[in-house]
DNA sequence: CCATCTGCTGACAGTTTATGGCAGCAGCGT
DNA sequence: ACGCTGCTGCCATAAACTGTCAGCAGATGG
């Protein structure tokens, strides 16, 4: 079986995605032990696979942050979940998610047999009306915020219409019906706050990383709250 | 490169699915231009993949319903969408639906490097609180009966308490916050009608297919209404 | 401008892997 | 019992992958 090779492709795209810096092929090659001749062959597989690998001469190899996913099965329902879930992102999350699960449904869509893709065009399963989208703020800086650990001003007005400047440490974005609420430790009150999305007047993102880790304050959130989130 | 050989897996997966009935190895070898013995390792390989082929002596292969998607790539927001919206799948949608949600949310995690599960279950991006399930029916033999095209038989109760029975050809399923709506071709009233999944009291999947296609009904259904569901 | 680092491509030989044909065993249906 | 079929092992051949060598092009620093 050609097990090696594709397991090989796989480990150097990890590899190509732990470093942040451009990485030189010759590293590369000596990490997933192969000759440099055979990693550009690799690395030119890869592309032409769709990986988001840029090389440039005299700098080294770039991964786009991204991931590959393998070759993997799906059961006829667990499609439609991925069909609708996807939907359903496009229509309520705010507009730049909104075209990033547009985009994942076309890219599923575009590699599945004729007769399957068109079960995805014709639709058989609806989410409701699409959301108007009421934030002043940008919540996908919400979101990059969240990933990178880093802190937020916040310039919020509150259900009573007094205004505030704080600090937080964003871990988390949640998804209601009508609203959009971030999760963060407030420097402000030395406690957990949420902010409803709509209600950031300003914000900005700031250079340093806050000092805790995401997962823990997620955690440490959780068992302030009386109803557990499971997953 | 070794395309050849991930193409024509794509292939006989394909052409498996093609068929209904169990295929032999025999016709599957000719068909893909291959020996025998090469396509019993194909098989092997594909399974090894997780493809859910199965093999009977003196039967012929079959493949369960489901679909192989090729190595992709995603971007990161493209991937928070997809769990974001399996998450959403998972807590809205009817039981069996939900649980393929997770499936495949747990399948695409399972094959993430270390780091990104670690995003995937620290799940910093959530959706409102669980829904809890009303319907009598079997929202799943709805979905069901879409994708196969067959009558339903509906034992149904109106929003008055009237209680009537009625043949319709199911071809769409509307997930809203509050209720799920099956949208079907009614024989008794010779119209489309919407039934809200919660007041179907009983239910019956007949054997027989209704005379027209679904993206049909669909479309037409579409032009009756006003406002246009986009995507 | 030169020197150096790096990406990238071609050619060729050695090695590995995949393939096809053959034989044989086991399970299923008639 | 018989035929059909899935499945595995073996082996020679064909195809591919790989490594070494060579050379060209772009980027950076001196």
């Amino acid at each position: 079986m050609p097990v090696a090779r594709s397991e090989r492709l796989l480990t150097l795209l990890q590899t190509l995605r732990r470093y942040r810096r451009p990485v030189t092929g010759t590293v590369l090659a000596q990490e997933t032990g192969v000759s440099l001749r055979t990693l550009y062959r690799d690395i030119a597989s890869l592309q032409a696979q769709g990986a988001m690998i840029e090389g440039e001469a005299g700098i080294g190899y770039v991964l786009k942050p991204g991931f590959m996913l393998p070759p993997m099965m799906f059961s006829e329902e667990e499609l439609e979940a991925l069909v609708l879930g996807s939907r359903w992102v496009a229509r309520a999350a705010e507009p730049r998610l909104a075209g990033a699960g547009a985009d994942a449904l076309a890219k599923i869509a575009a590699v599945l047999p004729a007769d399957m893709r068109e079960m995805i065009d014709s639709a058989a399963l609806f989410v409701g009306p699409k959301r108007r989208d009421e934030d002043k703020a940008d919540v996908s800086a919400i979101r990059r915020a969240i990933r990178l650990e880093r802190i937020l001003e916040l310039h919020y007005g509150d259900e009573q219409g007094r205004i505030s400047r704080r600090r937080v440490w964003p871990f988390g974005l949640g998804y209601y019906e009508h609203v959009r609420v971030l999760m963060a430790w407030c420097e402000l009150r030395q406690d957990f706050r949420h902010f409803r999305t709509d209600r950031i007047i300003d914000m900005a993102l700031h250079e340093v990383r806050y000092p805790r880790r995401r997962t823990v304050l997620l955690k440490e959130w959780r068992e302030t709250q009386d109803v557990p989130m499971e997953n």
